[in-house]
DNA sequence: AACTATTAATAACC
DNA sequence: TGGTTATTAATAGTT
């Protein structure tokens, strides 16, 4: 806005890019903290470089404070399980991230939450520990699957190359040997 | 920035507050898309209303990721174990606020998590129960605690009064009584 | 929501 | 980086 519009496209100098980047930072930082008190607005910004540098501003409160904020404004728009389910990680996410000591939010007992909520929480957890014992098991249990698959499929490779040494040779007592190499076949979908 | 300047302070009228908050939020987008494109920077920005209502901006991505992204660079100043919560409350978060379906995100066994993973993961979460038993525990110790010495006040209340009783009419028989109303003592700093 | 007179932001330059 | 200035862009007050 000045000396002659620019493209809105990304500015390939990487001089003239690094330099805008730094003067419309400021700008947008600027004009956000402007909003925030004309009109009484809450507001976080996160920007990352294109490096992955971090710059934020949060004007009122930290950025933590913004995020559960954002997460229980946001998170309205869902059926009952995965809503209770992000109310959870809401809840950990505020209990943790409140939390400056080094123990657990729940070492020493002295903690904010009420024998109530505690017990709330211990379901929950146990209701995801059942949960991921489940996908554990369905994980496991593909994997025998494909392994019995494979063995089939060895099994069967080495019969056949068993009976075509057979015929060749006329030799019928080899032991049955393991083909060294991968046999592709549809199984192979399933990645080890 | 027209027709003269304004004071850099909460605008009182409500209708040119909530003008204003309209057209500077619009500008505020609009400046953060630009310096995202031109300088090919990841932006988030959540503007609450003084009413709390929620505008965002998330150029790159979604506002879960960024989060993410955010809490990654940002939680790097804490002890192991604070660090390690946090970092899981980060991974319960990505993991469920990614899913848009109506099943935790283990249901199904098809999800994204690795069986290392979801190993992991479980025994995080039963650190954590362990510590929520530990705590509740706790707090039941302290409950039983109170309820002994009140017990004990309560006894030692009826055995005086039973004395006064026995004084004033030398009728020894009476059955011990329960106090009706409440004691205040010092135990009553713990609250029940 | 549209219109402008102004102010504020900033692209190019140093 | 940090400053200057010619321009453009944003917007305060008004309709």
């Amino acid at each position: 806005m000045a000396r002659g519009k620019i493209q809105m496209k990304r500015i390939e100098n990487p001089v003239h890019r690094q330099v805008t980047f730094c003067k419309r930072r400021a700008g947008l930082l600027k004009k956000a903290k402007e909003l925030s008190v004309l009109c009484d607005a809450e507001i976080g910004i996160f920007i990352f470089s294109a490096h992955g540098k971090l710059y934020e501003l949060a004007t009122k409160g930290t950025m933590q404070g913004l995020i559960e904020k954002y997460m229980k404004s946001s998170c309205g728009s869902q059926d009952d399980e995965a809503k209770e389910a992000q109310l959870l990680v809401c809840y950990l996410a505020t209990s943790l991230l409140d939390q400056t000591s080094s123990q657990y939010m729940l070492g020493g007992g002295a903690g904010t939450m009420t024998l109530d909520e505690l017990h709330i929480f211990e379901k929950h957890l146990e209701i995801w520990i059942y949960n991921i014992r489940s996908a554990k098991m369905e994980i496991m249990f593909q994997e025998i699957q494909l392994l019995k698959n494979k063995e089939g499929i060895l099994k069967a490779a080495n019969n056949y190359l068993q009976e075509m040494i057979e015929e060749q040779t006329g030799i019928t007592n080899i032991a049955p040997m393991i083909t060294p190499y991968p046999l592709t076949t549809q199984n192979e979908i399933f990645q080890t």
